[in-house]
DNA sequence: AGCCAGGCTGACG
DNA sequence: CGTCAGCATGGC
């Protein structure tokens, strides 16, 4: 039996887009599969990160109190083991958006071109392949899903991918090289590189900096500068795992829960 | 009503 | 190398 806060890690924490709640249980549609919070198949290991010792990283960033606060607050906060290319989709939809509209193109992007799926009684959608959204025009994609200008981002990144883009061997790179390697794509900038790094490829010392994070840094760490700047920062004072890190730090930031 | 959002691209110094 | 307008859309 796994345990771990569904709501907060599936719904609330924006780090997946595509999980709701169905009755009395968390569902998706993952890798082509109907998943649940209480599979227990090795899929599901691996995807809610079982195992590992979330205890730890309080103890690594235990110089930084406001860190250690949030890891506190969050009980139960995990970091998801996504499917790279699902990850990829879904931040290229992300940047300068709010997480509310993030989650509605994120569905709607699987409900006009993903498969249809039957799960008790519940009609679910999964992620259009990279062959799907190749083939769409960006204008059409732009009016049927209202992603704006982010949709050439899309329809191009999907033509890579379809073409043989090496994705999965991202996970094989150091964190650096896989980053330069994954910014090749239109739209993806550091911080969508980041995060695909770190919720698609594993890559734990992935940090993203976006606008609250920036804000954080300033205010929490003394850390001022470049977005890239505090990147390294992160990287340097809260160590491999910094990445998990910034999960608690982002959300215990843009929630209020920790006033900046 | 107007600023903001898990930013990036391309142009220009 | 750094800076910056422009970008589509909708949340609040």
């Amino acid at each position: 039996m796994r345990e771990f806060d569904e709501q907060l890690t599936l719904i609330d924490s924006a780090q997946v887009f595509h999980w709701q709640f169905l009755d009395d249980e968390y569902v998706s549609i993952v890798d082509g599969k109907v998943r649940t919070s209480r599979d227990e198949d090795d899929f599901a290991k691996k995807y809610f990160d079982d195992g590992r010792d979330y205890a730890l990283l309080k103890q690594q960033c235990c110089a930084f109190p406001t860190a250690v606060k949030a890891i506190d607050m969050l009980p139960g906060l995990r970091v998801l083991n996504q499917p790279i290319w699902e990850a990829l989709i879904a931040f290229l939809l992300s940047q300068n958006n709010n997480v509310k509209r993030i989650r509605g193109l994120v569905l709607g992007i699987c409900e006009k071109y993903g498969d249809r799926y039957t799960y008790k009684g519940h009609t679910l959608y999964g992620f259009p392949e990279p062959s799907t959204l190749a083939k769409l025009d960006p204008n059409v994609l732009k009016t049927q899903v209202t992603c704006g200008y982010r949709a050439e981002y899309i329809v191009e990144t999907s033509k890579l991918v379809k073409d043989g883009f090496p994705l999965e061997s991202l996970k094989e790179m150091e964190v650096e090289t896989a980053r330069k390697e994954i910014t090749r794509l239109k739209g993806v900038g550091p911080k969508v590189a980041d995060c695909v790094l770190l919720f698609g490829t594993g890559h734990t010392d992935a940090f993203p900096v976006d606008v609250w994070v920036s804000r954080l840094m300033e205010s929490w760490f003394d850390v001022h500068g470049s977005r890239e700047y505090m990147c390294g920062e992160a990287r340097r004072l809260l160590g491999p795992n910094c990445g998990l890190v910034q999960q608690y730090l982002f959300h215990a930031a843009r929630t209020g829960l920790i006033e900046i």
